[in-house]
RNA sequence: CGGGGUGUGGCGCAGUUGGCUAGCGCGCUGCGUUUGGGACGCAGAGGUCCCCGGUUCGAGUCCGGGCACCCCGACCA
């Protein structure tokens, strides 16, 4: 009987991924490449660079699409800023130029010869858009200035993983100037709580929304705002960041206007970005042992259909019910393909879409054309509970409201995984190390200190992700899980990616 | 940047103490049979064994040097 599954075993892990119960990392290195979101690592010619390929790529441009909607929807507009950036602009702010410096990919050469100036390739926009703003921003009638570019970013990273870190990697950055602090924290709550409502309505990421603390906020702001999300090992990823970067940037580069009393005022600044990291989020929130589980919202093929027949007779019955089906598909504006593949069997296929993430497959088989049917298969309820088998009459209000019951069931499943795993813990440094090795998250009362933080650091390598916006107990204040001084606030500790 | 490891058809690997024609599985191509949960048969194609140098009658194998990549630890959307 042993022997029996241990080739079992071995069978399987040679046909698909490594089941993520065993081990997550392996899972998730696999699946990104066994699904198509990205060519394999290992084999792209650029070091920590990744080939998105056009899966995975159709993926991001579903995030996008969300996203830049809801910026347009709040009055932001999209430009774009030069991938090359002076050295000299980033000396302006101390803070930022450390906190980039040792990330930074530098062109000394141009055209044969040897640049000036040396350019860095962008790792952020701060510099260069604050340098365009100091001369577009005269009158507060300039204000508030609301920009975001859809850009690609470098940062020399010492261990890459797809999605998750690369040196190269997409992402929006946002960047507005305002007249006032209460505008431009406004602004960084704003568009805080548009990253969250994209993650919870659409990505189906349950998500925290907080403050980091002083050692993980943003080189050179006031304040660093994240949602957090739980991924399905425990550890938290930071899915979306928003800065108020008070009048720091605006000093450096002299954004600086003249107010009704014609004085002459400093803006205020935000930025605020996703990139993306919000794949990798998807991919380790809702996998399973089987591959990727989507979000229909974002996933872009939402419907696969697999005809199944075993003679030129059937096979022309079947695809004329397919081709029907297809064509209602297609005018209710649902996402679909058509596997039409003859070199490989139904099972296959279904084992190979499950992997790729489709949320709903239709089969249609002879059995389906003589009853007038259509077997409906859901991605988020393996095996026999997630199939049904519908009058082909109505697939289509089915095949809606199936969709929506997925994604409302996976955003369900998230929260429910994530609320299973998150714990407060007052005054005990010796539980909350054991439900930070226990890869879960603790929430706690935390002083913010840098010393507090280092020795969490050093004990349980992990930092504070964040102090929520919603404390559980507003107006109180705790012992401090690392001093023991009195303090009011409480912040989640947790390994993170 | 410190420690460990690996470079052999597209992918995963075998090739032990040198030996002749470099092999296996998967994938790929063609034909046929199959097709409702990862099909099968037959016939094919595909290799400067990471690079450079050395030892030898003979090097994938031994020696020297180089390069690349992967994994594990300190910094990061």
């Amino acid at each position: 009987m042993a022997n029996v599954a241990i080739e079992e075993h071995l069978i399987v892990s040679e046909l698909a991924v490594t089941p993520r119960s065993q081990d997550f990392s392996a899972w998730y290195n696999e699946i990104v490449v066994k699904a198509e979101l990205v060519d394999n690592p290992e084999r792209t010619p650029v070091r920590g660079c990744m080939i998105i390929k056009p899966y995975g790529y159709e993926l991001w441009e579903a995030v996008k699409s969300g996203l830049d909607q809801r910026f347009k929807a709040t009055g932001h507009v999209n430009a774009y800023f030069p991938v090359f950036i002076p050295m000299s602009f980033l000396q302006k702010e101390a803070e930022h130029v450390e906190g980039f410096a040792p990330e930074l990919a530098v062109v000394t050469h141009g055209g044969g010869k040897e640049l000036e100036e040396p350019y860095v390739i962008r790792p952020t926009s701060e510099t260069i858009i604050g340098d365009a703003m100091s001369r577009w921003i005269q009158s507060y009638r300039d204000l508030p200035l609301l920009l975001n570019q859809w850009a690609n970013v470098v940062r020399w990273e010492k261990r890459t993983r797809p999605f998750l870190r690369t040196s190269e990697f997409l992402w929006q950055e946002g960047h507005t100037a305002h007249a006032t602090y209460d505008e431009a924290q406004a602004e960084a709550m704003q568009m805080l709580d548009i990253y969250a409502d994209f993650a919870i309505n659409e990505a189906a990421i349950p998500v925290i929304k907080g403050q980091k603390s002083n050692q993980e906020r943003f080189a050179g702001a006031l304040a660093s705002y994240t949602i957090e999300a739980m991924m399905g090992d425990g550890k938290a990823l930071q899915a979306g960041t928003s800065h108020n970067l008070g009048q720091n940037f605006a000093k450096a580069f002299d954004i600086s206007y003249t107010d009704i009393n014609n004085e002459l005022q400093y803006c205020w600044t935000t930025s605020w970005g996703v990139s993306t990291r919000m794949i990798g989020a998807i991919i380790m929130a809702h996998g399973d042992d089987q591959g990727l589980r989507l979000p229909p919202r974002l996933a872009p093929i939402q419907v696969v259909m697999i005809p199944i027949y075993k003679n030129d007779d059937q096979k022309a019955e079947v695809l004329a019910v397919v081709e029907t089906i297809g064509r209602q598909l297609q005018g209710a504006g649902i996402r679909f393909h058509v596997d039409r593949r003859e070199s490989v069997s139904p099972g296959f296929k279904y084992n190979d879409w499950e992997m790729r993430g489709v949320p709903l497959r239709i089969e249609i088989g002879p059995k389906d054309v003589e009853k007038g049917s259509a077997a409906l298969a859901r991605r988020d309820i393996p095996g026999r509970d997630g199939k049904q088998f519908v009058d082909q009459a109505v697939v289509i209000d089915k095949v809606n409201e199936t969709l929506t019951a997925i994604q409302s069931n996976l955003l369900q499943q998230a929260t429910e995984f994530r609320d299973a795993r998150r714990h407060e813990v007052v005054g005990d440094y010796q539980r909350f190390s054991e439900i930070i090795r226990g890869g879960e998250w603790a929430l706690t009362w935390f002083s913010g200190s840098a010393e507090a933080e280092a020795r969490v650091k050093e004990d349980i390598q992990a930092v504070s992700r964040c102090f929520p916006l919603e404390q559980p107990h507003p107006g109180e204040t705790g012992p401090c899980i690392v001093t023991g001084e009195p303090t009011d606030r409480m912040a989640y500790f947790a390994r993170a990616y």
